[in-house]
DNA sequence: CGAACATTTGATAGCCTTCAACTTCGGTGG
DNA sequence: CCACCGAAGTTGAAGGCTATCAAATGTTCG
């Protein structure tokens, strides 16, 4: 299932090891989501599909390796990708009985499953529960809110740049990350083609902001210049 | 405060009675979101900001009459309009102590203020508050992933007909419907400019699959068609 | 009635997409 | 170990969709 290669990227982001499920900011507190629901372990290869639109939602997922990428599709092909869940994100959770994303694992994934009526049960008699899954909904819905302003109003440059920002921030390891997505997913998660990506990094790129190994791992040479570009 | 075109206005979106604060669709069942926390009522003239970015979330708030719109600001004034609120709507809760987005009256407007701290503490004490809450987060972060994808990959074509769906969807009366926003709303809703707003619907109108008995006042005569154009 | 705002419509420009070719990279097999 | 192959990435040229700029018309309200 593993190649060696998608081991070693996997090590990377494993970097900071997974928060467990169970825990999740609300304000200040934190709450135990989960106490005792550990749930079971699973894997999907690279590009291999963890559930589609439409299908029951039966499960909620914790990443915890690789990464996994939750899309709309349009009937022509048309994709638009939501979000990118990395190791210690939880994603899948529902207010309906049936999911409205697809959700596949970018690389080869290994994430724990929990089953939704667990979860559900616990929330209507944990107080604690309740609460923190209403705190991983906030916080979904304040990324959402954030990538709207960046698909609606914001520049081919702004986009890649405030996306850099935002895996600089959540993988990077020694001040430099490594992508676990192509530039067709980097595309589809900020409403632009793969060119264009591929475009705008050259350009940062050329510039010096930016430093590339390969096209895949990447170091931010001016975080503050960068910042400013991302509006 | 109101003039009597506005009062007109607020007539019309008002025919279904508002849901009272304290009742919120989870899955199947219903909960009891604040018994006995009636809240206090307040009005804010066209135009007027309810509150604004970074600013102390110490209310929430249910729309009685009128339209409030949600919007996030760039610094060199590009807006992005995240959601319209119309009559029954909730808006301004937030994970964190501040507001993350201004919000402001479309039109004159009256709202029920909830103080944050009383919300806070229900949900801690009662867990139908707290699935409650929950159910309102899921709600508009399942809006916001709709409206990403509209944002990502949709025409103008596309956008402006799926507003014009959602429209006729909240808020019309006999099969009509009367915008309280302007054409610079809907185009920082859709990522947009008027102008392209203003240009579609001329179109549509121009092709008869939409009446027009003024710029604000909008019927829908092949809900069919839309749906298809809406993709 | 007049001023301010809102909407429509036209002409032009520009950003990004589309289409295409080429290059690079990683993995496999001889 | 190296050649080959497909996937991924880069780069170029042309075109299209929407933005921008501009002006006219319509609407509201003091």
């Amino acid at each position: 299932m593993f190649s060696r290669h998608e081991m070693s990227a996997r090590s990377k982001v494993d970097a900071p090891p997974p928060v467990a499920i169970g825990t999740a900011n609300f304000g200040s507190s934190s709450f135990t989501l989960l106490p005792a629901l550990l749930g079971t372990i699973h894997g999907y290869d690279k590009g291999e599909e963890i559930y589609g639109d439409d299908e029951p939602a039966d499960y909620a997922y914790e990443v915890i390796s690789g990464a996994v990428r939750t899309c709309k599709l349009l009937d022509d092909g048309r994709r638009q990708i939501g979000a990118f869940h990395l190791p210690g994100d939880i994603f899948g959770l529902e207010m309906g009985s049936v999911h409205r994303m697809t959700a596949d694992a970018v690389v080869d994934t290994t994430v724990r499953l929990v089953r939704r009526k667990s979860l559900e049960e616990a929330a209507l008699k944990d107080i604690g529960v309740a609460n923190a899954l209403r705190a991983l909904a906030l916080r979904d819905l304040r990324h959402a809110e954030d990538h709207m302003i960046l698909l609606g109003r914001k520049t081919a440059l702004e986009r890649v740049v405030t996306f850099l920002l935002e895996m600089d921030r959540r993988l990077a390891v020694a001040g430099m990350f490594e992508l676990p997505m192509c530039r067709r997913d980097i595309g589809d998660y900020l409403g632009l083609t793969l060119e264009t990506v591929s475009r705008v990094i050259s350009q940062l790129h050329g510039k010096g902001v930016l430093g590339l190994s390969n096209a895949r791992r990447i170091v931010l040479r001016n975080r503050q210049l960068l910042g400013a570009m991302a509006v």
